[in-house]
DNA sequence: CTGTATGCAAAATCTTTGCAGCCTG
DNA sequence: CAGGCTGCAAAGATTTTGCATACAG
């Protein structure tokens, strides 16, 4: 099995819960995901898994390098998870209906590698965040700027 | 005098708790700062500000347009805040001593605006956050990669 | 004077941690 | 079996809110 040996080749046991988390990441591709959206998706239908131990697997999963963590802006501040797979550059967040999408950009990508490097700054990941409007929402509020 | 006007241009009265923060922020021109440090450096001296007032002032001064508000993981997920007019389309946060800089790149402003528009996103705001060393940590720890 | 603004303390969130017992390898 | 994992509940950390009082305009 494939998620098996991933969390085995990091050192991790693979436990119920932790493929519990790693279902739900599939299931909602391309889509940011905060620690209680996955607790709320992993108690369904199996109720063994407690916060704790979602809040410990995303720190693990992130460590580890299967998950990408993002902190951005939806409301509050919150950090927000994505397989890490799914390449990316960027998020989209849509102030009308919460929903976070990704997109990517190689242009923005190479960009953004220069600049930093020409602050004197080592790069080590970066974070590019767009809130606005999706087209979802654009088209049902026709007056939104 | 120019702070207050700019206060009472957005409909509020000119406190000295407010005036305070302002005049933080203006000791603090090409940083970023999170609501605790406001608060620190707002009590010196003068004590009488208290952390929910810091809390709804900058709430207030960020919807009036006088900060500008960014999120970001420095560590774990902060809300930060800066004067608006420091024109700034970035952050560089140094994750070896926790300072948060600014950059700008007008490539980078345009070329975010032109990636939104093509995936149907009304761009409101962009957050480009990067996380690396600084130059001067670079310096002084040589075996950062 | 009147409505805004403030401080304090309590409440609400969100996340982390201590501990005894469970389960993977 | 042993050490890593887990759930629970309590502790932390951060931000918001209710309320009586103070102050700007």
């Amino acid at each position: 099995m494939r998620v098996n040996d991933k969390l085995k080749s990091v050192g991790l046991k693979a436990t119920a819960q932790r493929l519990k988390v790693l279902q739900v990441f599939q299931d909602n591709e391309r889509r940011y995901l905060n620690a209680d959206e996955v607790y709320r998706q992993a108690i369904q239908g199996t109720k063994d898994i407690g916060r704790a131990t979602v809040y410990r697997t995303l720190a693990q999963l992130t460590e580890a390098g299967i998950l990408a963590r993002s902190v951005l802006d939806a409301g509050s501040a919150v950090a927000l998870y994505q397989l890490r797979n799914s390449s990316h550059s960027g998020a989209l967040v849509c102030t009308a209906c919460g929903q976070v999408g990704s997109f990517d950009d190689d242009i923005l990508e190479r960009r953004s590698r220069a600049v930093a490097e020409s602050n004197g700054f080592v790069l080590h990941r970066y974070q590019l965040t767009f809130y606005g409007y999706c087209a979802k929402c654009r088209a049902s509020q026709n007056r939104v700027k």
